[in-house]
DNA sequence: TATTTAAGACTACGGATGTAGTTTTTGCAG
DNA sequence: CTGCAAAAACTACATCCGTAGTCTTAAATA
C-alpha cells in the first residue's frame, strides 16, 4: 500500500515519534505508551499506524508473527520538512520573521544563548562552504 | 455570532493576512486579490471570511451598505501564537530544537546574520528585565 | 487439533477545512 | 416604487484526521 507522502496530524506525529524513539516497534508496543498514558484506545493507535504506513512514513516487516513498524525517514528530516513548510506557510519563507516572533514569546536566556551558539556555528559552516 | 477561537487553516490564514494588509476590507476587496491571483471563486473567499468571523478572528461593520471586516487581533499576536503552538507540538516546546532544524535547511548567511542580531537583542532585553 | 486470544483489517462517524453552487437579501438606479 | 446587480447567506460535498467499535484472521497453548 503505497500512497504519496502528505501531511502529518498531531496524533500521527506523536505516534511517529514513539516509533523513532523505539527505533521500530509493534502496534501493541506503541499503543502501550499512548493508550496507557493518554487514554487512547488500542485501535486508535492501530488506525494511526496504518495511516502512517499508507502515507509511507512507516514500513513494516512481520517478525515472529507480528508486524514491526519502522520509520522510513529520519526524524530530523521529517521535522526539518515540517519546519520548512511552517516557515513557508506562515512567514512566507522568512526564517527571520520566525525567529522574531519566537523571541517575542517567553524564551529563557539560557535557551537564547544556546540558540545563538547554533546560529554562530551555522554561520561559520556557511563561511566554510564558500 | 461568537464562537471560541480555534485554529486556522491555510487558506483562512491567507485571507486573514490580506485583511491585515489592507487594515480592514470588504469581501469583494479580499476576493479580488485571491480570486484574481489564485483562481478562487468569490464565494470561496466569502465562506472563508464568514468562518473567520465566526471564529472571532474578524469583526465587521456595515459601512455604505456593505460589510467591512477588521481583524480582532494583531498579526503579530496571531503569528506568535501559531509559532508557540508549532514549537509545542513539534519540538515539545524547545525553541532550540526549532532553530537547530531551521539552520539545517538552506538559510542564507545574510538571514543568519539578521537572525543573530535578533537573538542578541533579545538576550540584551532579557538581561535588562532582570 | 481445537480453542482462546491477541493482532490486524474493516467500517464508521464527527468536526474542520477547502471549495463552490444556489438562493436570498438589499441598496441603488430608473 | 420597482427591478437589477451586487453582496451575503445558505447549502453542500470531498478530504483529512481523531477516535474507536466490530469483525476476521492468525498465533499460541492446552
Amino acid at each position: 500500500m503505497t500512497d504519496k507522502a502528505q501531511t502529518l496530524g498531531q496524533l500521527e506525529l506523536e505516534v511517529l515519534k514513539i516509533v523513532w524513539d523505539k527505533q521500530g516497534c509493534t502496534v501493541p508496543e506503541a499503543a502501550e505508551v499512548l493508550a496507557m498514558q493518554k487514554g487512547y484506545a488500542r485501535t486508535t493507535i492501530l488506525t494511526v499506524i496504518q495511516r502512517l504506513y499508507k502515507k509511507d512514513f512507516l514500513k513494516r516487516k512481520k517478525e515472529g508473527g507480528v508486524f514491526h513498524y519502522y520509520p522510513t525517514q529520519k526524524k530530523t528530516t521529517v521535522l526539518g520538512n515540517l519546519t520548512k513548510q511552517f516557515v513557508q506557510n506562515i512567514f512566507e519563507g522568512s526564517h527571520t520573521s520566525l525567529v522574531q516572533h519566537m523571541t517575542e514569546a517567553d524564551v529563557s536566556t539560557e535557551e537564547l544563548t544556546k540558540i545563538r551558539k547554533i546560529i554562530d556555528k551555522a554561520i561559520a559552516a556557511e563561511g566554510d562552504k564558500k
